[in-house]
RNA sequence: GCGAGUAUGGUGAAGUGGUUAACACGGCGGAUUGUGGUUCCGUUAUGCAAGGGUUCGAUCCCCUUUACUCGCCCCA
């Protein structure tokens, strides 16, 4: 038998029905927030990804899904949304011909080579919104409560909204070079993980699940201290428009995030959910001055997050939200025999141009299993069509909530279901 | 890349070194051949991941492989 690769998933039935629901909920959100919709390819060249980010390269080099086309290009599927995005604002000179800032997001499926475990998957979706051109601490609120928002909407409790600053490019410097002059005396207490994070990423040892309760981490300098003034104002700025949003807030000191292109603002949010172990992390985003400088733009500034469709569905679920509503059919159509089964048939996609959802016997069923059928459809009516109702021009319509049976005309059939839909 | 666990029909699962591998759900048919959701009956193409080994005999014990699940790493 064909399995599906390693890492990815199918959707169909319940799981399907949730996520176009939240896509549905996304879409109508950014129109709200006057977002514009964007879409990159899913490969890219893999220069786009694998340019240098500083210490972290490795890394992304490592994680992708990379290819030779048949002109022997190097390619890579989008591992994230962010660089593809503002490869197209810089390709395209958005910034010169629309006015600022431009506020975008996107939606679609995104691909790592990762060892698959819960919640995480080679293939996974993510929706994340990109902010260009302002440098306002007010766009970074406005972009936490988008996700918080929509957390909200969709009914998850107990959400956490973890808040740090790291400063520009100089602050940032200046805090890197601090915090491994701290740790390197104490090099040997750390775990093994924190020692090669000591020369990767220094920033990720603050993250550190082993060495976390240790009291050389509660000791560390945060990024916080190393804030110039301008970083300590637009901090605070932050903070003040997120209060203004009544968006309850923690700076936390540790949230510093993988890549080094953030600057200022970097936030995640977190779900509280037990035995949630790592997928407790929503979703996160921050502010990326400098990055389209390095993807060869002007100098122009970004703020952004991404959230992981999977790791929401998880939360969901853990906290027993269900978002279908209503998905009841209008009306299943039986016809006594197959004598009966075009008119039926035609009568069916009448009803459906007119906007009422229909479903028919196509396995030539007996009355009672068509029964069963219309109830596991949770039909609303139920219509039967047999040799008398041709010969009358009539259809026996029961409205399964009432039990209360009608015989009509086939052409009014339309006329009685608005009046007794909704 | 490292580590742990699991693998039985359409689904959820029980089980044993020895002739027909429980039980439940679902599906289909039937119990007054144009009225169901309850009940009852029947039925559901030899199905124990694959390969090898131990044994008189393996779904069960051992090895290998594969797949899945969960950690670590990483998380853009």
């Amino acid at each position: 038998m064909i399995q599906k690769p390693k890492g990815t998933y199918d959707v169909f039935g319940e799981k399907g029905k949730t996520i176009l629901y939240i896509e549905e909920l996304l879409k109508a959100l950014m129109k709200q927030y006057n977002y514009e919709y964007f879409r990159t390819p899913l490969f890219e060249v893999s220069e786009l990804f694998h340019r240098g980010v500083g210490s972290t390269t490795d890394i992304v080099t490592k994680e992708t899904y990379d290819f030779k086309d048949r002109g022997n290009r190097d390619m890579t599927l989008r591992p994230e949304g962010t660089a593809g995005i503002t490869r197209s604002f810089v390709e395209n000179k958005i910034y010169g011909n629309a006015s600022q800032p431009v506020k975008t997001w996107y939606y679609g499926p995104m691909y790592r080579y990762e060892r698959p475990q819960s919640g995480r998957f080679r293939e996974f979706y993510q929706f994340g919104v990109e902010v260009f051109g302002s440098d306002s601490a007010s766009i970074d609120a406005e972009v936490i409560s988008i996700a918080v928002n929509i957390y909200r909407l969709l009914g998850l409790k107990g959400i956490k909204v973890n808040i740090n600053s790291l400063g520009d490019t100089e602050s940032r410097d200046n805090y890197r070079k601090a915090l491994k002059e701290y740790f390197r005396p104490h090099l040997n207490t750390l775990c093994e993980d924190c020692k090669q994070r000591f020369d990767k990423n220094p920033l990720r040892i603050l993250d550190c699940k082993i060495d976390s309760n240790k009291e050389i981490m509660k000791q560390a300098p945060t990024t916080i201290d190393y804030l110039n003034e301008y970083s300590k104002k637009h901090f605070e700025d932050l903070q003040k428009y997120l209060k203004s949003l009544n968006i309850e807030f923690i700076v936390n000191p540790k949230i510093v995030r993988g890549l080094d292109y953030y600057t200022h603002t970097v936030f995640e949010v977190e779900a509280s959910i037990k035995d949630f172990g790592s997928q407790n992390v929503l979703c996160g985003g921050g502010r990326y001055n400098g990055l389209i400088e390095q993807i060869g733009g002007p100098s122009i500034n970004g703020v952004g997050f991404a959230l992981g469709l999977e790791r929401l569905l998880a939360a969901l679920e853990s906290e027993n939200i269900n978002l279908i509503k209503d998905d009841n059919l209008d009306i299943y159509i039986i016809p006594m025999s197959e004598n009966e089964l075009e008119k039926v048939f035609s009568l069916a996609n009448h009803l459906r141009l007119n906007g009422f959802s229909t479903d028919i016997d196509y396995m030539n069923r007996n009355l009672k299993s068509n029964f069963k059928q219309a109830d596991r459809l949770k039909s609303k009516f139920i219509a039967i069509i047999g040799e008398e109702e041709i010969k009358n021009n009539k259809i026996t319509i029961k409205n399964n909530n009432t039990k209360e049976e009608y015989k009509i005309d086939i052409d009014k059939i339309i006329d009685f279901l608005d009046q007794n839909c909704n």
